[in-house]
DNA sequence: TGTACATCAGTGAACGCGCGTTCACTGATGTAC
DNA sequence: TGTACATCAGTGAACGCGCGTTCACTGATGTAC
């Protein structure tokens, strides 16, 4: 008599809900996140389509799952970088950052798309994807906040932060929840979006008749920023 | 008599294909490219479906047109920047292509998004839109390439660029129709698509709660990111 | 300049399709006594 | 342990909708002689 729901009833619908899940991913990767039809993750489940309404009460509540899962992987995958990297050189720990995460973005491109890419147009996040969309982030500057405290990430001020930056700065230092001064702050950023366009512009095509050798250009240009980041 | 096809007829042509391309971008903006449809355009044309079929034989060549058009919006811009700044010094240059590409970009985030953002899915973009597509890069790129005629530009290697990385730049090379050393063509082709990432990011809401002054961020971090490019 | 024919923009009906969502239902699983 | 009731997964039909694209058509515009 199991007094935690791991009734075979139970079972049964946690197991169904990653399969909708699998199958709306496996369709994502298809046609893309506007084109993710509940009747068409029905169909390749073999269920008939008001089914998956037992388990997401709308096409969009659904999208949201995915969009957090997906967030969620790449989150799971970066702090486990950070910590597999514990107590080494921060050199060498952010760049164990940014390839979990450009590998789980080659990977899984669609999902990359999905959390990364063009916002779908008319769906509205809901605040519970918030906080699984700043582990990532969140990762990767906890990295630098610790080599900044081993003193491995120069930090005198480069070129001072003007007054509507430093304030907007105070609001994001509150979000990681540790310190960072203004000046490694917005070294980390740019970082991290500089990662994220790399990725972006290499996966959506851009170079698509210039690179060949995608991780090699990855791994250079990656080297190159982390210099810069850590102000050498 | 005029013999250039500036009949009423032809110029009804111009002008019905001009407004179709108007029409589709506000949709764009409403529902996104995967929600675009040639039945809401011919709506809000008054017009009837079929009729638009006389300006674009399908949804996806009105879809290549509103592609190139944005590569070419932003291409001008671009250049435009480049060529008003002729002559000035490299960092002011820099400065002024990455403002346009900005500014165009959040004037127009939805042909920002459309180029920029995910890949349309099922959407093979057809050669046509390769050139236009290289406009904004390169001139960004030339203005670096004067920079280096200059001597405006450190042109030190930093670090050496590995022989499968050397081999695509010297591909990439041809593309522009100029030289660059590996070197700065690394440190140009980081700074673009750093550019790119910061815009996506911020236009994309991932920053939604932490920066209230984008504009301010934006030029703060491109000030950092340009004397990173130069080398200083 | 005037007439005869060709071109072409736009019409309206129709095709076959897939979608999200609701609802009353059946039958199996779980729970309380 | 056995029975009576409640829960819930999945069914199947239906709703109203919008989509891309084709096709034969009409009537206005353009062109050649």
């Amino acid at each position: 008599m199991p007094i935690d729901p791991s009734t075979p009833r139970a079972q049964a619908r946690v197991a169904m809900t990653a399969d909708i899940k699998a199958a709306a991913r496996r369709q994502l990767a298809e046609v893309g996140s506007d084109g993710l039809s509940l009747r068409a993750v029905a169909r390749e489940l073999g269920v008939v389509s008001s089914a998956v309404y037992r388990y997401f009460a709308s096409r969009d509540e659904l999208l949201t799952a995915l969009i957090i899962d997906s967030y969620d992987a790449v989150g799971d995958l970066a702090e486990a970088a950070a910590a597999d990297t514990a107590g080494r050189p921060v050199g060498e720990r952010w760049t164990a950052v940014a390839r979990a995460v450009r590998s789980w973005a080659v990977a899984n491109r669609h999902d990359y798309a999905l959390i990364y890419g063009s916002p779908v147009p008319g769906y509205q996040a809901p605040t519970d994807t918030i906080s699984p969309a700043l582990r990532a982030p969140l990762a990767a500057l906890a990295v630098l906040r610790d080599g900044v405290e081993a003193g491995q990430v120069a930090d005198e001020k480069r070129s001072s932060v003007p007054r509507a930056v430093h304030a907007d700065f105070g609001t994001i230092r509150e979000g990681l929840g540790f310190d960072l001064s203004d000046e490694v702050l917005a070294r980390g950023l740019a970082a991290w979006t500089g990662l994220l366009g790399h990725i972006s512009y290499v996966l959506f095509g851009h170079l698509h008749n210039g690179i060949t050798d995608e991780e090699a250009f990855f791994e250079h240009q990656l080297a190159r920023a982390t210099a810069d980041l850590l102000g050498i």
